[in-house]
DNA sequence: AAATTATAAAATGTCGACATTTAGTAATTA
DNA sequence: TAATTACTAAATGTCGACATTTTATAATTT
């Protein structure tokens, strides 16, 4: 994973970055440097740079003078985050209608025969199925070859992943509560292979929204 | 503009950005971090955070023990940004069409009033007339509201302002050129407060692919 | 002469130290 | 007692120095 060519700084830039989406360190939560330096076993120069990059993905905040915290969360944020999530993944789903060849159909139908066959395990374990489930929704957007479109999915995905880890963190993560929506995905792969590009874009806003709803009433009480 | 309580590297952020983009820089152009201390008048920490932010906009890559460069362009990422750039900006124009009010309406009217004043004048200033243009593009867009659409639209105007750039340091800037699509500015208008969503967007995405031609002829002559 | 090796110069990335600012605590005043 | 002030401790941001790596140049070998 990190290669030794890295420098120290894209090393942690990961971990820390992880660390931060899986919720370990919690939103305004100050981020020490000294305390960073001895967990992450780094220098200032390293470290601050990594931070750095993260500022500019949105997840830290800098006061001058006052050090870095963990960027704040807000109801408000997070229906903007799904919310222009669903707009980007319909858009990349409706082009890779527009563009997707038989390549595509064929590993779309593969990843959703993948995550099928995983959801209806008798012990599935969680970071499986959403590996097969992520690589579902991936599957389905693979046609649009985009790479700046692909960009700001990935980014928004793990901005959204810090909402649901949050939530996680409340509620004890179990598989039947990520598997409801088994049929979406079935419905989704058929529209794909139909190319019906209005019919998919209304399902797929709505399946990407479905957390929101159940989030928000999580944070709400924090 | 650059806030005394902001820190150096902050300062520096934004001038070394403009030099990226303004192609001051030059794409795959080595950035030593000696010539830049002495340039910025800074010091290392601080040079290496601006350019950790950069990296994370795409506009520097560094290679480990081998420095930073400013990020190379090609003629696939030309047309991908700006092909992505059309579909987001179509998008905010949905979204706006959807949710504007009587303000965004006026706005937009207002805006549209100044840019077409300047577009008559007899002799135009081109920074002024970029202001207004930017200002008109950003009205239709403003009713959207969603905070992190914008940040990707600015991000992606950023980069496609790089591309233009370099073409504008072949090509002298003359207003004419920009003032082409002029009876397109009105359309827009007239379509966005007819609130006629399907026939914007089309002439939204044609409008701004409309340079793509030209800048992709002068850079594969480079 | 071409290719390889050895040497010197330049540049990078990291660290620890220092001055400055902020935050926290005790002392003073009203 | 509450509020203000003074003081101490902690933390930040910046710099210059140093070890390591890379690049450029010269010397050596085939």
């Amino acid at each position: 994973m990190t290669d030794s060519r890295d420098n120290t700084a894209s090393k942690i830039l990961n971990s820390l970055k992880n660390d931060i989406i899986s919720g370990e360190y919690l939103p305004k939560q100050k981020l020490h440097i000294k305390t960073l330096k001895e967990k992450y076993n780094v220098g200032t120069s390293p470290l601050r740079e990594a931070l750095s990059q993260l500022m500019a993905n949105d997840l830290v905040v800098s006061k001058n003078q006052r050090g870095f915290y963990v960027s704040d969360i807000s109801l408000e944020d997070l229906t903007d985050i799904y919310q222009t999530r669903a707009k980007i993944e319909s858009l990349c789903i409706e082009m890779s209608i527009d563009k997707g060849d038989d390549y595509w159909e064929a590993n779309l139908i593969a990843a959703s025969h993948r995550l099928n066959k995983y959801s209806k395990k008798d012990k599935p374990d969680t970071n499986e199925w959403q590996s097969r489930h992520g690589d579902f929704h991936e599957a389905l957007v693979s046609g649009c070859n985009s790479p700046r479109l692909f960009q700001i999915r990935s980014s928004l995905i793990e901005k959204s992943k810090r909402y649901r880890s949050l939530w996680l963190k409340e509620n004890v993560s179990n598989v039947t509560t990520l598997k409801i929506n088994q049929n979406e995905h079935a419905a989704l792969m058929i529209l794909a292979l139909e190319r019906d590009k209005k019919a998919i874009s209304k399902l797929i806003e709505e399946h990407i929204m479905t957390p929101v709803g159940i989030i928000k009433k999580s944070l709400s009480q924090l």
